[in-house]
DNA sequence: ACCTGAACACCGTTCAAGT
DNA sequence: ACCTGAACACCGTTCAAGT
């Protein structure tokens, strides 16, 4: 059973070294987009980085650790691009606020869409656990807070998973239409604020009878 | 450059042909839910089906076609879930058929959650293309009519387009729970239907001013 | 401290030989 | 027609040897 760990080995002390993680983590990230999960692997990998496979098992345990430092770095870029959209888009209608980010996330996945599938289903896959929470929890706290203070959404209830549902909304249907032959963006933008609007703004929520469960207390989580 | 194909190789012509089959297919899903994707190799699955790696390849061409048919039956199961489910809850009001349709998703995917959770991920991954889509299809449409002919969304155009937007929308929100160390199933179900109505039940959507594009056509398409 | 590349282990797939 | 399992190829990972 190799619980495999996923951080790096060991950070480079000397400038040639952080050059040649540099160069590795390029040359996956080359490998993994122009030919996705097929083809990826090591020795690929340490021929287009010129350097020996050797090289790459001094700083990345294993293949999967090299995965996870490519979706950490994604991650960062995600997160600076919507903090910086948030900014901009301040004291706007709800509906910009939200194309706003929508705008992001559309360019996050159609930017490099085989990279951004291969690492959205590596990220499923591996038992990442806290390692990104970090930086997500970064986005899911700024977004919450923009949405929480947002005027519209006064009678909402904007919690830490309601934010987190919009973000998995949004995510499935951008990723969904990523897979299509010919995406239509224009009309994806469409239906993700139509999708986010209706679950943000939803006219007065009557308790719904259901079948017996366990946990019959608060749907909703407090935020962390 | 190897395009691998995914249907099977030869049917089996004699009985005893069938029940290996049959052994190899349950073996694969007993390897898959056991140890999800580590740990699922050729030699295990033939070893706890009890017989060579060489008959799999008899009747499979390679592991992705093994798979293949795995998520095939997964997907005929669930598609007669949802049959038996819409014609239970005919002439319900709409909260009443979409919950009875979430309660089945969730119940496909908590059932067997590592065996459901590495079949999905796969399926993203494998270039079914057309194969999958007759049952797809299958369950699409019935969904389709169900909600065209409801008359709480006599209003709202149901189109192909957002019918598959509600099932990206539920198995994204339903995945997302699945992969959390305690689900809350109550909570689940209620967020899900949230969603649900949101999308469905739009009040008056205004025309958007968006930023200019290509495709500036109906943001709907026909169903097929 | 860093890099190399041959060597090892594991796993997908094939194929000659069997019934 | 079906089944077997040794053999081959490929790829992740290690380690002794180099700078």
């Amino acid at each position: 059973m190799p619980k495999q760990p996923l951080l790096p080995r060991k950070k480079p002390r000397q400038a040639r070294a952080a050059v040649t993680v540099e160069t590795i983590l390029e040359a996956a990230a080359r490998v993994l987009s122009k030919r996705s999960l097929d083809g990826f692997n090591t020795n690929r990998i340490a021929e287009v980085a010129g350097v020996s496979v050797g090289s790459i098992y001094q700083y990345f345990p294993n293949k999967a650790a090299l995965v996870a430092a490519l979706i950490g770095r994604a991650q960062d870029s995600l997160a600076d691009a919507v903090e910086r959209s948030l900014q901009r888009s301040q004291g706007q209608r709800l509906e910009r606020v939200l194309l706003a980010l929508i705008d992001v996330a559309i360019e996050h996945q159609f930017g490099d869409a085989v990279l951004a599938a291969a690492l959205d289903h590596e990220e499923q896959r591996l038992p990442l656990g806290q390692m990104l929470s970090a930086t997500q929890h970064r986005i899911a706290k700024a977004v919450q807070e923009a949405l929480q203070a947002h005027p519209e959404l006064a009678k909402t209830t904007v919690t830490a998973t309601t934010t987190i549902d919009c973000f998995t909304i949004a995510k499935a249907l951008i990723e969904s239409e990523a897979t299509r032959p010919k995406p239509d963006l224009a009309a994806l933008r469409k239906r993700v604020l139509l999708a986010l609007q209706g679950y943000l703004l939803q006219p007065a929520t009557k308790t719904i009878p259901r079948k017996r469960t366990r946990t019959d207390t608060q749907s909703v989580q407090e935020s962390p």
